[in-house]
DNA sequence: GTGAAAGCGCTAACAT
DNA sequence: ATGTTAGCGCTTTCAC
């Protein structure tokens, strides 16, 4: 059994009180002498307070829940590394949970995560998710939304990357290099973000004058990407750039493009959205809007500390710039 | 205030030990009046048990720890969704714990898991690790280790890829198609799965009877594989076929063989390891040699909470077979 | 400067 | 079939 607090104290030959004063450094009125040697015993006999005992009474755990649909979908590692790095260096450890974007593992998830008395969560809501959070038991802790906005009570900030004006960019780049007609593959059309890309891209549209807005709405996979441009080419469509919802559609579209002989960039102009670590790997390497998702963790991490510490998080809601990254799959012409 | 057992029992007219007993399904001989009024009062109330205060008792969190090198690697994802997937259906929490290869932030998070009082942990150690883990405190809970081998005190189990079979297979694969002088291009050579990579292609070597060992020592990284062809070719080394220690290499590998102009897999005939969900995404698709992460990923949870529950695990080493997928970047000739 | 005592919310002998 | 009691290991008033 490990040695506790008690124990150390009769060592000491003090009380518990104190020992705990020096533990938690509220040692402010404590003799100098008295600490050394209860710091001395501590260290001689490996002892570490029991968390569990403090949480009860502190009812804090310094644990927080990282709630996101999928961690094998290579948009989601960069911003758990985000976050874990702030977490661990601020001392909290954090639990992950994968929902694969459905909402009653959403649910689930949350209420182990309340159960386990986490002090605050980070969520990324399914992309299906329109209707708000109905929780069974109030959400009395801090929750920050990542990258996805929805209702929820006791939510203290969202984190967003600007999606309007990257997809307006994404698309701006393409009209700019010289494609004219450019679809959009996008991924659900039913929550914020995704509609704020479509409105990026139809600004984008007005501005250069392309009449038809052409939209395909799927999911945010691979394989929807491939299957669009097939949809594409089957009903004759006319195009010659495309705007991808984020990278893995992009990722399918090339493939598929290939596949039909459709050369990237000479043919076809490609954009994606997101530039996961694979972006660079295609081949073409992949031009795509950046977000900042490592530093999108890291902030959201920092805010939820905050305000776990009492602090008030100081902008409520943060939107991230995202970035043009021009690579191989657009080309001048 | 959440509400606690002893309101539950005061309004149920009952001592808190008969409602404990329902809530831990111990109300072997508990009226059904009983049961029923005091679950009934439960659902009302919304009650949910205090975990801290149970753990306190208990011993147990119901939490696992998973210590890995890098979420943002490929490799991992999969993985730890095993894990998660698992550990989740047996009611099980998991805390992820990014060490980066480093083997004194290995040493910090075993010992923030350990006070969390994580009731086991899924080890994967740095790559880097040679010497024995020698952890402050004596590790009392169960440890798993995954895909590395290394000392450690609490081991119960080892979980680990046939990697000497599968590079054996992966290089005579190359040989068999008709491939003559194979460069292995390495990670570090100090831990036993890259060594035992090295002993099959050795293996191989022997057996279809080229003389030289062509070995290449780097990082499990893209660049690694990148700036090991160019060092091959700028020391002008003949070479038509490349073994390469993992997936990521092999990308840097296809990416720098393409620079230099030289086809794959006309000229050269590449396999990785791992099968990461890349593979089959880069150009020519990759031949490589599937370790199956996820289900590793699973199993080792499925033990791991086996020993926490008092069974011992039934195979205490377990090693999980690969399987050669051939795809593009190997070619009959 | 330090200690006594209460209590966080629960479980588990041991009674009855 | 149900209750009494004693902690689990710690923090925190309040008192001296």
């Amino acid at each position: 059994m490990k040695i506790t607090i008690k124990e150390i104290a009769k060592m000491a030959g003090v009380s518990t009180t104190t020992v705990s004063m020096i533990i938690n450094n509220k040692a402010g009125n404590i003799s100098q002498g008295t600490k050394d040697r209860v710091l001395n015993l501590m260290k001689e006999h490996n002892y570490v307070p029991n968390v569990m005992a403090r949480s009860l009474v502190t009812k804090k755990t310094h644990t927080i829940g990282l709630v996101i649909p999928d961690i094998t979908n290579p948009f989601f590692p960069e911003i758990a590394r985000g976050v874990e790095d702030k977490a661990n260096q601020e001392g909290y450890n954090v639990i992950y949970c994968n929902t694969d974007d459905r909402t009653i593992k959403e649910e689930r998830y949350i209420e182990m995560l309340l159960e386990k008395m986490v002090d605050g969560i980070i969520f990324t809501a399914s992309s299906k998710r329109i209707e708000g959070f109905k929780n069974p038991m109030n959400v009395k802790i801090p929750v920050i939304l990542m990258d996805r906005e929805i209702e929820f009570a006791g939510i203290k900030a969202k984190i967003t990357g600007n999606n309007r004006l990257g997809a307006y960019e994404g698309v701006k780049h393409l009209f700019e290099y010289g494609y004219k007609r450019i679809v959009f593959i996008s991924g659900p059309l039913v929550n914020k973000p995704s509609l704020d890309r479509f409105e990026g891209y139809k600004k984008a549209l007005k501005e250069f004058q392309q009449q038809s807005i052409l939209v395909l709405e799927g999911d945010y996979k691979i394989d929807w990407g491939y299957e669009a441009v097939k949809k594409l080419i089957a009903r004759g469509e006319a195009f010659d750039g495309i705007f991808c919802g984020n990278d893995l559609i992009a990722v399918g579209v090339i493939k598929s493009l290939k596949e039909e002989g459709l050369r990237v960039p000479e043919d076809v102009g490609v954009v994606g959205f997101d530039d996961i670590y694979m972006a660079r790997l295609l081949d073409p390497e992949l031009t795509t809007v950046r977000q900042p998702n490592y530093e999108m963790g890291h902030r959201a991490a920092e805010m939820l500390i905050d305000v776990i510490s009492g602090k008030e998080p100081d902008p409520k809601d943060m939107v991230f710039d995202t970035e043009l990254i021009i690579r191989k799959s657009t080309k001048e012409r």
